[in-house]
DNA sequence: AATAGTTTTGCAAATGTTTTCATTTTTCTT
DNA sequence: AAGAAAAATGAAAACATTTGCAAAACTATT
């Protein structure tokens, strides 16, 4: 008598229950105005009674929208990402949409087998982090007709539709503050450059804007560590152990600010009065730290939410309305960056 | 001639190009050890040169598993899930499974919704967070006979399988701790507990530990507050302008500490001389913290992996062997916490 | 060269829906 | 109460695959 013993309750089952064709089922659901009211109530019991859940499987098939969409991040671990893969996933999820999610760990060719998967599951659009791919990745996206998008970096060249802000110009505002406080011993931060055009980008405008002030980073001042709190701590007290100090440390994002800020405290040593420390990204909880974190702001949340709401436009307009969409950088002074003490 | 005119390519046309049938390109696919080896390259070739992509949808229909595994969290945007989510997602990604994923904000109606969606993705299997469901969901569930798992809590009594820590444990431990360090003024500071069993299974389990002490937490000193560093240090900062204070303050998670923490650098005032401070969850980030957090570990990235491959024995032993997992929370101390000062 | 056995392939049915078109039923008008 | 118009329903084809079964094509054996 269970629910339990009929396997699977399909449209059929379904129909037969409220004894009306499959076709008035489907209609139904889709188009609820073209059917009888007392018809509907009756299919609606049928299924109530055998709980019944559409198969959308079934559904895409005919060409019928996924509702799915993918996104291939990075890394899923970090603050970074988290606030931007939560604005974007309610962003489609306001739409409808629900997310396919999958990190490849920096790995780009990772990225082209997990966009391929995506693709079998025929998403209805993807959207990758970055705007640097491997050429297969580009190749596929351009020659299937999936609406793709990318994100967090932003580029007038780029060929695909981007939203995201211009990580050079984050690096360049920031470095060009520290310059202009009178820095002249400065010491830079950074993740593993490769498979990472963020950080990349960033630690060019970096060097860019003080070699205006005509300063490089010193190559022992220069201190390549992964995106964590402890690993940014050690690394910075074996920076301020060596006999040459710098007056000022630029980091690649917050969390490595964090870390940096921590070892500093650990030594007993105070930001900006010892040194000077920056952040890049303004992460949720930078403005709240004691002291309070200079750094730039990257807009995650806004970028997702736009991000969102173009890919979704165009999802629905079969024409790609190009509409990239810029988010500056904005420079954010508070409480870790002085004047370079002499 | 490009390859953009030829609308979608599929097995069909896939199968002209190679001059073989569709069911051969299938074969070729699914069972490649049933077709000739000079075929199966023709077939190949072919399908590089459309750029053909299977079409997993249409697999779906034939009761062939989607790859897919709903994991519906309350937030993605905290350290808290973040970790959670990656491990889970990796390790559900080396079985070839992709997790669909989406956040509910605490509200567990849209979490229903929000299970009957992923259902019609005809997900695998589906994750959920916690213990605590609405009845929809739970007869939903075990209508459907989607293998289902919930995370991050366990408990015995659970009819579902679970894989997690026991939170009210974790509360106790950490209260424990505190009380029989020779606090008897202490605060709690926790989230907004309804649609939360993890945190109300934690505050229940502080209030129990330090009841065998005679202590209650003071109407005064029991702040709700949500899972921000910012708006933790702004009701900190209420709390200890009142004029009787506590002299220990017990978090409902880490990120709540790190805002005492950061609070209480900002009042110059020092844990754990002048109050002790902690945390539950043990967040990365927390040990390395200046002064390191005095917190309950809850491994998320094991209980994550764990989950992920309960999760796909279930998926393939149709015969669900239950295996609820429990990771005993684990209480670390560090250098937020010490005696009470009289 | 014929037979038996094995490997490879194709045909056709099945999967769970949606949709077009035709048919039936209902409602409205006179 | 008949006829026209409108609304509701059903039959069947379509969607992109997989698979059981049978036929065809090879190999091996004598």
């Amino acid at each position: 008598m269970s629910v339990n013993n009929y396997k699977k309750a399909d449209i059929i089952a379904v129909a037969k229950a409220a004894k009306v064709s499959p076709s008035t089922v489907s209609r139904s659901f889709n188009h609820p105005q073209l059917v009888k009211g007392t018809t509907r109530k009756r299919i609606d019991r049928a299924v109530r009674k055998l709980g019944y859940i559409r198969n959308r499987a079934a559904q895409t098939i005919h060409g019928i929208r996924s509702g799915t969409i993918g996104l291939i991040v990075p890394t899923i671990d970090h603050t970074i990402f988290g606030e931007l893969i939560q604005s974007f996933s309610q962003g489609v999820d306001s739409f409808g949409f629900t997310i396919l999610l999958a990190s490849h760990g920096y790995d780009l060719e990772r990225e082209y087998e997990l966009t391929r998967k995506m693709l079998e599951h025929r998403v209805d659009g993807i959207a990758l982090i970055g705007l640097d791919h491997s050429n297969d990745t580009h190749e596929l996206l351009s020659q299937q007709q999936t609406p793709s998008i990318f994100l967090w970096n932003h580029s007038d060249q780029s060929e695909f539709q981007c939203v995201g802000s211009d990580n050079y110009q984050a690096g360049y505002l920031i470095a060009e503050h520290i310059a202009s406080l009178g820095h002249r011993d400065i010491a830079g931060m950074f993740p593993p450059l490769t498979g990472n055009d963020r950080a990349s980008e960033r630690f060019r405008g970096v060097c860019d804007a003080i070699a205006k002030y005509g300063i490089t980073i010193a190559q022992d001042h220069l201190v390549r560590t992964p995106y964590s709190v402890g690993a940014a701590k050690i690394a910075t007290g074996h920076l301020l152990a060596r006999p040459h100090k710098p007056t000022a440390i630029i980091c690649g994002n917050d969390v490595l600010a964090w870390g940096v800020l921590h070892a500093l405290s650990h030594l007993n040593l105070r930001a900006p009065d010892d040194i000077s420390v920056t952040g890049i990204g303004d992460f949720t909880g930078s403005a709240d730290f004691e002291p309070s974190l200079t750094t730039v702001r990257i807009p995650a949340g806004a970028i997702g939410l736009k991000a969102a709401e173009t890919m979704v436009a165009m999802i629905k307009n079969e024409t790609p309305i190009p509409t990239s969409a810029a988010f500056p950088p904005r420079l954010k002074i508070r409480a870790t960056s002085g004047p370079a003490t002499p």
